[in-house]
DNA sequence: CAGTCGATTCGATGATTGTCGAAACATGGA
DNA sequence: TCCATGTTTCGACAATCATCGAATCGACTG
């Protein structure tokens, strides 16, 4: 993963609107959640919902499929998991002793 | 980890200088780095790193010390698991199947 | 105490971002 | 075709952010 689409997700993600619709997402699961029902939840404006809409799936971080009317999104959680690894990577120049938390 | 602080968190690293700086200290280790050394390996300007530096530190995701008249900054590797751990829990509400990676 | 060197603060500037009303677009049904 | 509904785009505004020169602060040295 290249820095910059690193510093997009984490961009994208760093904003408390954003970070509210991400995690409805990922706890929602691969099935994903209407748009609209994301706006009712989060009680956000369909134009701001679709703003940040934009901002996370032009991240890679949601994708989304249209079904009827309706257009679902749902969290891409293989994008999730490049970022922390980039976030994780090189710990402690290879030598991960101090890195990780207390036990495991 | 409160929400609040997350997306502190996160607005801290999505900043490509700022990206930069913290895994440099990420690798570095608990030892850390004198901020002139951040400055002489990644070019930039003092002021310009003085202002990153004391975004990450007011993230929680980086402390200092000092000593002498250097101050060395070193990554708080906990901050960064509760920050992963934060984006990562509920996912798909519970049943994590469809999260993890391929493997392990 | 005066000088040096590492680091931070201040101030100003240009650029980017978040918000939302209004309008436009797209899909499905009468 | 015409209407209703779900979603996006457009336009404008206030607010925040990144950068850096200049000045300042703090700690060591002679």
């Amino acid at each position: 993963m290249k820095p910059a689409q690193v510093v997009k997700a984490l961009a994208a993600l760093a904003q408390p609107t954003r970070l509210a619709i991400y995690r409805l997402l990922v706890a929602r699961g691969p099935q994903g959640m209407a748009a609209g029902e994301v706006a009712a939840k989060l009680k956000v404006a369909p134009a701001t919902l679709s703003f940040h809409l934009k901002a996370l799936s032009h991240a890679g971080l949601i994708g989304s499929r249209q079904e009827g009317r309706f257009i679902y999104y749902a969290a891409n959680f293989a994008a999730m998991n490049e970022m922390v690894a980039y976030l994780t990577e090189n710990c402690c120049g290879g030598d991960a002793t101090a890195c990780l938390p207390k036990a495991k």
